[in-house]
DNA sequence: CGGCTGATCGTG
DNA sequence: ACGATCAGCCGA
């Protein structure tokens, strides 16, 4: 599916712009992940732009800079992952440089290639069978699994870092420096290609919930290759 | 497909 | 107490 296997991981100078500027570009870019069952890579279909200190959708709203914030603060590239609801992970990339916590929330990827969709389904059914033996319930198989599985892989910030195999051990990461989390070129997103809308699941946030910044592209879209 | 709900725990 | 969520269940 890739014409290069294993093409160089972008470097500082494409995380260290603002917000909403990394949210666009990372659409259609490879994220990378060495796990246990060797590398996972997804193309990223969907972002959200948290845009700092003024924005109150932003764990850094108000600059509240805490153990929980920091990776924000650090310099563009710095991954940001974090526990919510108290069972799952959410992925972000630090934007900026140092000092300035804007960041983007990876919300969706679609499988790169056949190897990583294999990967992907075992590392979600991996996560979902500790619930099922936890509730003393029977673990699925790879053969028999929940209906819907294979069609929503990776499509919501969970589900994301599920397939992937990221936990809280990769946050803090700097991308642009580690040889097994990283980001690659992938597929070319044409700028009229890309649509925004309404941020997900920040009600709260007042006026800031009204912001166009979360971006996607239909996955009918992922055609032309770099 | 759309709406509702319980699960579950680190953070402040 | 409260989430930058998800799966299961319900009704249409």
């Amino acid at each position: 599916m890739c014409q290069c296997k294993n093409p160089p991981r972008l470097s500082r100078s494409f995380f260290t712009r603002d917000g909403i500027t990394l949210a666009r570009e990372l659409l259609g870019k490879i994220l990378v992940h060495e796990t246990p069952l060797g590398p996972v890579r997804g193309v990223i279909t969907e972002t959200e732009s948290y845009m700092g200190e003024t924005d109150k959708a932003s764990h850094a709203y108000g600059g509240k800079r805490t153990e929980r914030t920091e990776p924000m603060y650090h310099i563009g590239g710095t991954s940001y992952v974090y526990l919510i609801y108290g069972m799952y992970s959410c992925m972000n990339i630090a934007a900026m440089g140092e000092g300035t916590p804007q960041a983007v929330l990876l919300r969706s990827v679609v499988p790169a290639d056949e190897e990583s969709g294999e990967r992907m389904l075992r590392l979600r059914l991996d996560v979902l069978n500790r619930k099922q033996i936890n509730r003393g319930l029977a673990p699925y198989t790879p053969g028999q699994c929940p209906s819907g599985l294979k069609k929503h892989l990776a499509d919501g910030p969970g589900k994301l870092c599920a397939a992937m195999g990221i936990t809280r051990t990769d946050n803090g990461v700097d991308m642009a420096e580690s040889g097994s989390f990283y980001v690659t070129e992938g597929i070319l997103v044409a700028p009229e290609k890309i649509r925004a809308g309404k941020r997900v699941g920040i009600d709260y946030a007042e006026e800031a919930a009204d912001y166009l910044w979360r971006f996607y592209v239909e996955p009918s879209e992922l055609m032309a290759r770099n």
